[in-house]
This record gives C-alpha cells, sequence and structure tokens, in this order.
RNA sequence: UGUCCGAUGGUGUAAUGGUAGCACAGAAGAUUUUGGUUCUUUUAGUCAGGGUUCGAAUCCUUGUCGGACAACCA
C-alpha cells in the first residue's frame, strides 16, 4: 500500500467529526465574491475546499457571496466558474448569497422581534465613535433601545426604499462592551440603492458578510465552513448569529492563506495594476491570477501537486515561488513536445555538407513520452545556433562549441569547428564547419564521444516566431512587508520580447499547447498569434545547473 | 495598554509524552545525443527561561517575537 500520508489539522477535524458520526457526510463550500478574478491563494483554498469533499465523500458548493453590488459584476462570476472548472474541481451546486436575500430579510426580523437587533439612525463616524477601541470599550448607540414595533416598522421602510443611503442601519444588539469589536453591536444591513448584477433593482437594502455568510453555510446545511485567518474574531459573531437564529449549526475553521515569495494577492492592488495598464489585463501571464497563469502555460496539475505540497497550517507563511516552479516543471517535462528553437543565432555553414541539398532527420518528440513519436527536421548546408553555444577561447569546462571543437548537433551530426569568419568590427558572422557523415544520430559509427549536445535549426526552413520573455512581476521577496506605493517595486524587465527562429514544425502548435524549447525553457503558443506571426509565452526557464555555475 | 491566533533547518510541512522525518532550495558526485530528466550523497532545525515526567517539539508557567482586530468591504 501506499505510505500513509500525515494529516492537516483540518483533515483530522473532519476524521473526528466523521468517526463519532456527528455528520454521515461532509458539505463544504468554495464562496468568493464576484469582484475580482481568482488568483493563486484562491486555488489553495479550492483544492483544500473541493478536495476535502473529494476524499471523504461529500460535495461542495461553489457559493458567490455577492452582498456588496457595488463593486460586484458578471464577468467576474464567468471568470470564477471558468478557473474553477480549469483547476479541474466540479461544484455540487451553484449558489448565490443573492438567492438567499429574501430568507435573510426575514432572519432579521426575526432578531427584531427577538429583540437583538435594532435600527440605528447614527451616522458612519458616529457609529465608529460609539464603538470605542481594542482597548476601550464601546458606548451604547441612543437608538439602541427603540420598541420591537418601532424597529420593525423602520426596518420594513428601509426596505421600501423610504431612507437614503447611509441613513439607517440594522444593527445586531450584542454588547458594546465586549472585548471583541465585532460583537459591539455589529452592523448587519445597510441601504444601498445600487444595481445588483443578479437582482437588479428589488433591494435597496443588503446583509453584511457577517449576516450572510453564516446565515448561507446553514441554509446550505455546510457541515465545515473553512475560511482564512483574519476570520478568527468573526467566528463569535458566526456562532452568536447561529444560535440567536436557531438555524443550522455550520462551523468554522480557519487556516493561513497562501502567501508566494515576489508575489502579491491582493485583490485591489492587482485590481489597481489592470486599471493603470502596469498589466495587458487579469490575464497578463505575469499576473499571479490564474487566467494569467493559465495564458503563461501553467497546469492544472502543477497547482493542485502544489496545494497539496504546501500544506494546511494555522502559522503565517511565505512559500518560495521556486516550489510551485518545481511542480510546473516536473508536469510539463511529462507532457510538452521537444522542438528546437534558436534565440541568438549565428550562422554556421557545414563547408562539407552539399549546396542544395535537404535531409530529413527524424527527432523524438519527447524522451519522457515513450508514445509521444517523432517529427522529421530538415538539415541542410548552413544552420543557425545560439551565439552562446560557441566560444572562441573556451572557459575551462565549456564542452560546447570552438575552434577545432566538436559538438554534437542534437538528433544530427558531429560538427566541428574549422574557421571564424568576422565582419570588419571584429563581430562573429560566422562559423565555417565540418560534419561527420558518419556520426549521424541514431547510426553513429564514428566512435567519438563528444561532451556537448546544442540545439539548432535549417537557416533555410527556420521559422521566424515572437517569444515573449517574462520575469517576475515584483522585486521584493515579501510583497507584503512592504511600505510605501508596492509599484516601486515592480520588475522593469519583466516582459522582454524577442524575435527567434523555429524549427518548422511549430507552425503546427495549437493556443495554449506546451513544448520544450530544448535547453530553454517551456513555452506555450500564446492567443495573440495570428497566421503571419506565431507567439509563445515562456512558462518557465528550464534550471540551469551550468549558468549557476558560471556565476 | 486589551483580546485572539501563532512560533520546528534558508522556505514549507510532519512527528498527537517515547529515534526530530519529508519536500523545495543549497552543495558534491554519477548517468545523459537537452549543462534538461533520472539516481546517489550531503549541509542545516524544535523562539527563550523555569517547571511536571524515567522521558517534552509536544503538557504547565513566564517572557520574547510575528500576525489579526477600531470598513455601512468580504
Amino acid at each position: 500500500m501506499t505510505e500513509e500520508k500525515s494529516l492537516n489539522f483540518i483533515e483530522e477535524i473532519v476524521e473526528n467529526d466523521l468517526s463519532s458520526g456527528k455528520y454521515a457526510s461532509i458539505v463544504t463550500r468554495f464562496p468568493p465574491e464576484p469582484n475580482g478574478y481568482l488568483h493563486i491563494g484562491h486555488a489553495k483554498s479550492i483544492c483544500l475546499n473541493f478536495g476535502l469533499a473529494l476524499k471523504y465523500g461529500g460535495k461542495t458548493n461553489l457559493r458567490f457571496d455577492d452582498t456588496n453590488p457595488v463593486t460586484e459584476e458578471t464577468e467576474y462570476v464567468e471568470s470564477i466558474k471558468d478557473d474553477i472548472r480549469w483547476l479541474g474541481f466540479k461544484w455540487a451546486n451553484e449558489f448565490y448569497a443573492s438567492d438567499y436575500f429574501d430568507q435573510l430579510y426575514e432572519f432579521a426580523v426575526k432578531l427584531i422581534k427577538k429583540g437583538l437587533a435594532y435600527v440605528d439612525d447614527s451616522t458612519s463616524e458616529e457609529i465608529a465613535e460609539l464603538k470605542g477601541t481594542p482597548t476601550t470599550s464601546g458606548k451604547e448607540s441612543p437608538y439602541r433601545n427603540r420598541s420591537v414595533e418601532e424597529n420593525l416598522k423602520l426596518y420594513e421602510e428601509m426596505k421600501a426604499g423610504k431612507f437614503k443611503d447611509g441613513e439607517k442601519v440594522l444593527r445586531a444588539k450584542v454588547d458594546m462592551a465586549h472585548v471583541n469589536m465585532l460583537m459591539r453591536d455589529p452592523i448587519i444591513y445597510r441601504i444601498k440603492h445600487a444595481h445588483h448584477h443578479r437582482t437588479g433593482d428589488t433591494w435597496c437594502i443588503y446583509p453584511m458578510y457577517d449576516f450572510a455568510h453564516g446565515q448561507s453555510d446553514a441554509i446550505e446545511k455546510v457541515s465545515h465552513s473553512i475560511c482564512t485567518l483574519e476570520f478568527v474574531p468573526h467566528r463569535d459573531l458566526y456562532n452568536w448569529l447561529i444560535e440567536k437564529l436557531e438555524i443550522y449549526p455550520s462551523k468554522q475553521y480557519e487556516f493561513a492563506r497562501l502567501n508566494m515569495t515576489y508575489t502579491m494577492m491582493s485583490k485591489r492592488k492587482l485590481l489597481q495594476l489592470v486599471n493603470e495598464k502596469i498589466v495587458s489585463g487579469w490575464d497578463d501571464p505575469r499576473m499571479p491570477t490564474l487566467v494569467g497563469a493559465r495564458r503563461r502555460g501553467y497546469t492544472p496539475e502543477a497547482f493542485r501537486d502544489f496545494c497539496d505540497r504546501i500544506g494546511v497550517a494555522k502559522r503565517d507563511n511565505l512559500i518560495d515561488i521556486s516550489l510551485l516552479e518545481f511542480c510546473l516543471r516536473e508536469h510539463l517535462n511529462k507532457i510538452a513536445l521537444r522542438r528546437m528553437v534558436v534565440f541568438d543565432p549565428v550562422k554556421v555553414v557545414i563547408t562539407n555538407f552539399p549546396e542544395g541539398r535537404t535531409e530529413m532527420l527524424p527527432s523524438e518528440n519527447n524522451p519522457e513520452d515513450t508514445n509521444s513519436g517523432i517529427r522529421e527536421l530538415p538539415f541542410s548546408r548552413v544552420l543557425f545556433i545560439e551565439k552562446d553555444d560557441f566560444m572562441e577561447n573556451p572557459a575551462k569546462k565549456y564542452f560546447r562549441l570552438a575552434p577545432g571543437q566538436m559538438v554534437r548537433l542534437k538528433s544530427a551530426y558531429i560538427i566541428k569547428c574549422k574557421n571564424v569568419v568576422k565582419d570588419s568590427a571584429g563581430n562573429i558572422t560566422e562559423l565555417h564547419c565540418t560534419y561527420l557523415p558518419e556520426s549521424k544520430s541514431g547510426s553513429d559509427t564514428s566512435g567519438l564521444h563528444v561532451k556537448g549536445t546544442i540545439h539548432w535549426v535549417n537557416a533555410l526552413t527556420a521559422l521566424p516566431i515572437e517569444a515573449r520573455l517574462y520575469d517576475r512581476l515584483f522585486t521584493a521577496e515579501d510583497m507584503s512587508a512592504i511600505e510605501g506605493d508596492f509599484k516601486e517595486h515592480i520588475n522593469p524587465d519583466s516582459l522582454k520580447i524577442q524575435q527567434v527562429y523555429a524549427e518548422p514544425s511549430l507552425a503546427n502548435a495549437s493556443t495554449g499547447q506546451s513544448f520544450q524549447f530544448l535547453r530553454m525553457g517551456y513555452f506555450c503558443l500564446d492567443k495573440d498569434s495570428s497566421s503571419e506571426q506565431l507567439v509563445f509565452n515562456r512558462t518557465v526557464t528550464l534550471r540551469d545547473t551550468w549558468a549557476k555555475s558560471v556565476k
């Protein structure tokens, strides 16, 4: 059997609840607010919530927490659904907090009737003033002791649109002296004469998060309501409302959100990058959004593996982005077809190869996958190789091409450098080489062992393509620690565009398809491609131990 | 100043009173028609003090450090 993997603290809770018979099966939910695109941090939550239900035989609802019409849009709803599907998860139900507005209204009425909620006419400032501070207790509002009848009437008038935005709020009557600020008579309904993306203009009062989230959980009979650490103080209120409303007792558990090096997860700041056109959009391949990562060439398999590896705990964390890249490379290595592309070409003339002749040479599509087959590469007298793959005065342990030295051309022949041609300025323009006909790949009888193998393309048939080379968007390791304007820490070199030369088979690539450009990295075809110009995004470089040792 | 949450190699995460383990990152080597992959080996850790115990990363206590909390956001 496979090794027993240790459980995270939430799995432990679930297993205990299941074995004790507290629940026959579990219900979780993923509750995004449709006011932005999902990012990598959400992926952790999605994998956790859906993963739990999958592992323990339960179900997961997708529920949009759409209680603030001012910031929410249908565009976001669609993108969120897309991203979850892309990650590979299926929700049992698609729900909206706005589906429950009628019921939520009735819940509030019930609270009023129990004498546990009141309409407050205080201004926002007055409410804040009376709220106290974390270290000093609050004071009661002068409107706190209105009669049930008056509250009922006022609340109904709020709903009917009799008041302007901010003129009145409905507050739960808890305890203004509570050590937990959230328990100091929290606002549960506010007036917003705003168009809602689903309910239109039906409502002009909307519940606050605390009066929607737990209630929605209860309505759906969510057994384990899993959220991030910043909601810990809300748990008191969550439980208080469930108790007073006498509804299904969902339980809230909190875990530490994902933070990653050189990355920023704040939806507000990401929106800023989009609005200020610092990036091309939510799906800019440099964005930590799921759409961005997808366009960049990240795979759902890599994300799921990553989420599995980072674990779930309650301490703040800052995950090294190299772990994500490791997961990515591991997956891409298995699935990406190999192709040869020369980025910075220097011309190689094979002086003993007949002019006008083209030979087709087979090359494996992926050495890690024997089922991936081969493709044919044209080889003739004039080729391009990478400038970096030649050194006139080779460094020690450099085993690529140098004057008088031999190197293997991948899937082709061993060549030997005979002559270096330069222009008047001393720049290398051509390398004159000879090839060893008996060293042909697959039928090599030369008996020679060369240390280096390099990639190349046939000059005549080379396909010019655009390569977009991405680097991290931010320069600071811990973006949450920076003070001042985060935009001062944007990497000016996060995108470099280069015209490069590809083997002809790349003309058949389809959008989103991943390739390994030999020795250069993983790339995928971008949607910006046209028939005249193919565009490839660099997903991630290959590990490069040589570059490291040179440095 | 208060309440709550947390603290294990560089980074994550296990060990649930009984050998501090795993992964990433780093280092060294082997293999390789990708300086990729793969395979070896290796560096490095329980926040501090006190207590309970035959035995403490784990329990108690004090302290230190980090985070959260004073939106009509979620």
